[in-house]
DNA sequence: CCCCAGGTAGGCT
DNA sequence: AGCCTACATGGG
């Protein structure tokens, strides 16, 4: 993938290798908007990125470019990766072409996890408000936005501040800060193989088998995995088979059968399905 | 009024 | 181990 940084961030060169529509508005990031020049803005920890389309590319203007360069996995080739896919299911071809520029992101561990369990048995319209909720009140005031609050805010906040803020019956979750700390603290978590990192993650109050596979696939980098939520539910029903399985055994099933092409194949799947217009 | 959303924890068998 | 259900909240 071609880029290039620049005085005021990155600049892109590639459109079928990336389109921020589609990077953002498929379901692995909440903290994103389109602000007034029509530009996608998006937000993770501390820092921002706005998105320019110009020419045959787009510009990226940020003041964290090589944390954006991680952020977007711009080092990853996408292109073998989508005829990998198709050449092995087909029917891919048309869904990957109508999201040229899907791209999984790196994002940073501890804002996937809570973000995901606010996620469970949620909308992402909802999601999106009740995480800006919590940057409003809890975030660093930055040069025109809220950052996301820090572990050790983040940790002291209340049950009662997280209803306050929406989060229904996960406030609960939110508010069992101890087992989240014990997680981050583990040494060498990027090292552990999938299936021992996600045995740990689902130590996590709040964590199961789907959110989960969404931390490993969006924070953590590994594409052995197929998080199944309602949508792939039917997915599998509609592309891969009519067995009863239960949503784990979807996701064994997909995992066994695409290995590390898994995670990208529910990704466009996702998007697919999902997509307003 | 209903039903649904990127499911999970806890209790039961 | 695998199945069942309650669960807050906002939008359609």
């Amino acid at each position: 993938m071609k880029y290039f940084l620049t005085e005021c961030g990155i600049r892109v060169e590639n459109k079928e290798e990336f389109n921020p529509k589609h990077i953002l508005e498929c379901g692995q990031i909440f903290r994103f908007e389109i602000n007034s020049k029509g530009n996608y803005v998006v937000y993770s920890l501390d820092k921002m990125a706005e998105i320019e389309e110009c020419g045959d590319g787009y510009n990226i203007f940020t003041k964290d470019a090589n944390y954006f360069i991680n952020f977007f996995d711009l080092d990853t080739d996408y292109s073998s990766i989508k005829k990998e896919i198709i050449k092995k299911l087909p029917f891919m071809q048309e869904i990957i072409e109508k999201s040229q520029g899907l791209r999984i992101l790196k994002q940073d561990v501890f804002e996937m996890i809570v973000s995901f369990i606010v996620s469970a048995n949620n909308n992402i319209k909802r999601i999106k408000l009740i995480l800006n909720r919590l940057c409003e009140r809890c975030g660093e005031v930055l040069d025109g936005y809220r950052a996301f609050p820090t572990k050790e805010v983040f940790c002291s906040l209340s049950e009662e501040f997280f209803k306050e803020i929406g989060a229904g019956y996960r406030a609960n979750y939110l508010a069992d800060s101890k087992s989240l700390k014990l997680f981050l603290n583990k040494q060498d978590l990027s090292a552990m193989p999938t299936i021992t990192l996600r045995q740990e993650l689902l130590k996590i109050k709040g964590v199961g088998p789907k959110v989960a596979d969404c931390i490993l696939l969006f924070a953590f980098n590994k594409k052995d995995v197929f998080p199944v939520d309602v949508w792939m539910e039917r997915v599998y029903y509609e592309f891969f088979s009519k067995e009863t399985r239960n949503r784990v055994q979807i996701s064994k099933y997909l995992v066994e059968k695409y290995g590390n092409l898994a995670g990208y194949i529910q990704q466009y799947l996702f998007y697919y399905k999902t997509i307003k217009n």
